[in-house]
DNA sequence: ATTTAAGTATGATCTGGATCATAAATTAAC
DNA sequence: GTTAATTTATGATCCAGATCATACTTAAAT
């Protein structure tokens, strides 16, 4: 079976992969927009190094933050398979060096490597689970049962008494509510010590 | 290019292809559940005839429809792929005849096959697209940006002048939203001409 | 053709979380 | 080390949509 070891090691392969077959590399600069809702997409990224988020925005300027992407990881695919115009911007949230493989390359690639092809539908099939249950949560829960799931499901491989690198902002931008009401939902957990708060950072307990 | 055309002729192939290779098909009656949340996935389940829903049911047994599959289709593929336990019910909404396929069996079928492998990768970016566009409109729009962008989604390959065959219900039960709210807008906007009602039934204009 | 069930319709009230406003505490930048 | 910029914090008010209640209409079952 798939192991979570030779997932993270594929992942690295790929990109390793891509540089030895003489993919270069951008570099994007905090803040820079890697494309916008509407365009017409025409590669996958790929992310050597750095970090970006993927967000829909409403006529209000209001951000919804449908994925953060690191290190090792693409984005882009959906949007290029169903040929698609974007429905998100994707923004470099740190300085990032990033790969763009155009289509025709990519579906090259998913043809010439089986296991990349199984590995795409593995993470494919991770994004919708993690959409799901968003999803459930947005429609059907409420504001506190809300908070709870997100956090259990981004502390969920990750060490006791670690800390969560999420601002409150964008806990409020991943669950649809606002920074307000986060701040104060997870005063009331802490208060419950569900959670621990030190310096205002969220230590899982 | 993939179009649509082979994309639903691929899909029939599908089924013929089970069959072919003596997959039978096990008779469900409306109501029956195919599998819960919590149950661990062992198969994925093509649709031979008849409709299925899945939904996420909250504590307070509010439903929320993660996805309509009907004739030609299938489903349960996620947690199967990532091996997690489902999220949702399903719950066959009309007498169905679905082929259960074993995961080894699936994983088969998706090494001999990378035309079906390719087709898996489209269905599940269609997918996401789907969950990305609703998770932006649960988590930012009000309830009439909801409804419309919904409704314009349900209709998209319809033709004009044609009825949408889901309730009220059926609407709220998909936008997060009540069914009085649902058919307040509803009226509204065929108060606005951007609909039609007749005898209830919501027509495209 | 009647009964029953499911879906649609509408008004009145209530409430969770948004919004507004203002300040304190951290972190980043120079 | 000081200033500037983010982020966290907290109270007061407001409102979209939930909830409750009740009735009508259409479709399904017998």
């Amino acid at each position: 079976m798939f192991t979570l070891v030779n997932y993270v090691v594929l992942r690295i392969m790929t990109i390793k992969y891509l540089l030895d077959n003489n993919f270069k590399p951008t570099l994007y600069k905090k803040g820079d927009v890697i494309y916008e809702p509407g365009a017409q997409p025409r590669a996958v990224y790929f992310i050597k190094t750095g970090k970006v988020r993927m967000v829909t925005v409403n006529d209000d300027g209001k951000e919804f933050i449908q994925g953060i992407f690191k290190s090792s990881e693409y984005f882009g695919e959906p949007a290029l398979l169903v040929n698609k115009p974007y429905l998100a911007y994707t923004i470099a949230t740190q300085d990032s060096e990033i790969i763009a493989v155009k289509g025709e390359d990519f579906f090259e690639m998913l043809k010439a490597q089986p296991d990349f092809s199984m590995k795409l539908i593995q993470t494919l099939s991770h994004r919708l689970f993690y959409k799901s249950m968003m999803l459930e949560e947005l429609a059907n829960e409420h504001a506190e049962h809300r908070i709870r799931t997100l956090i259990a499901y981004l502390f969920k491989d990750v060490e006791h008494t670690q800390e969560l690198k999420v601002t409150r902002q964008q806990l409020a931008d991943m669950s649809g509510l606002r920074v307000e009401t986060v701040i104060r939902i997870i005063k009331k957990l802490s208060d419950q010590k569900e959670l621990k708060l030190i310096k205002g950072k969220i230590i899982k307990i």
